[in-house]
DNA sequence: TTTT
DNA sequence: TTTT
């Protein structure tokens, strides 16, 4: 009924653009997000997947890098597929509907970023259809 | 950096309370969250696994049970284990700092339940230390 | 550049549906939300108002009353008017696109809602323009 | 039940740390939130009081100044206080109780911070009750 | 100036 | 009455 995330981290790579079979844009990325507290005396942190659609997937691509400082809003979501062991395999990764970028290469642009509200990532027909790699439905990224 | 996870749904199965070899309660449940749009014109939801500690599991282990309402704030962790067959397995679930039971049998206690803060699931040694089932490390729950 | 409340509480009356001078449904509501600590013994809430629209405004109105427990998501706004004194007054309340309805007088219905993705309360011009009471406008409701 | 808000925004001023007359620090200042659309073609921004208690009051006003940029989570409190006119008025501000800093003057400690859990500026007597210039209780800060 |  |  509600599900709702925000998270600050770092990128942990350089985000990869796809598009899905009807053209729609997606970036996945993994944000590392610092624990508030130690564990056994060493910092921990959590590598949390990000998955964003569309403009915002297109922005990410354009943007971002390893290493870069992100605010995340989005919901937590779970896919599940089988794998080539045909065995179930469940992912939890949080799908963005807004991302900030709170670093830049330089300092004119700080503090910018893209929004989109609106788009859960779900169906919808205003792409340019163009066949590429992947299936729009639940696969692993 | 920032983790913050907010959720209402409803618990699939009555929760577990468990304790750690010191003595730590801790009390687990999945909670069903619907998605804000139907895919291929059915509802869906995500089933997300949920984690509290010390009073806040005590009090989930009393008062919530399958089907109840409730709402969630946490952040989002992700464990790992090495299972039987020698592979780790990443588990993400949400550990609540704050859980709110936003249904009773009877409508007086309507909205009430227990908000714990400052607890993280750390280790702290305020317990009472009774070896009971399972390590206070990170174990699979 | 991130702006994000999630509140659970009560109305403290019936909410008020109204529209602006191009027919755009709002509907205004205080929701009293029980602070988590007591001060000198006793209880407390804040009693905070919150604003919505168009879709979200009408099924406010139509299934919201005194007393029932909400949960809202927004952003905090401040708008500001000049008062009949010729004083500017700031007003401080929560931009709801999404509120879940937590209580219904029916168990059927338990833990609908609605959600409006992509409002703001911004100029869309989707509305049917009847000429009706407030100015679309930075008014104080 | 649930009160939380995040924001990301700039400071307006350098941050003003007093304390109550029982010792206890208490920073306060304003951050400018960007809205996420304009009005009338021109961008916006909510001035957003902030107020924060203790370790994270005095973390703030060593590390922030006039225009950095930071993660503000906390909930959100109306107080009121009666003006010199012998009006009543309301005070709506967030009640910090983790603020992210995500700027600083040299990049080695980018993305530092200082969250406090467990504070929600509620009478705790660990203070040391040095008499300073404000009373702890509802005063305007 | 409020909800349960 | 404000930030970049």
């Amino acid at each position: 009924m509600l599900n709702r995330t925000i998270l600050i981290g770092r990128l942990t790579k350089d985000p990869e653009l796809r598009h899905t079979s009807n053209g729609t844009a997606t970036t996945s990325f993994t944000i590392a997000v610092d624990r508030p507290f130690q564990t056994n005396g060493k910092k921990e942190a959590d590598f949390i997947p990000v998955v964003t659609w569309r403009q915002t997937a297109e922005a990410c691509a354009n943007y971002l890098s390893k290493g870069k400082l992100v605010a995340v809003e989005g919901r937590i979501q779970i896919r599940n597929y089988e794998n080539n062991e045909g065995r179930r395999v469940y992912v939890t990764e949080v799908v963005a509907d807004n991302v900030r970028f709170l670093e830049f290469g330089n300092r004119e642009d700080s503090g910018s970023g893209t929004g989109e509200r609106g788009g859960y990532g779900g169906r919808r027909d205003d792409d340019d259809g163009l066949p590429i790699d992947i299936s729009d439905d639940d696969l692993p990224f």
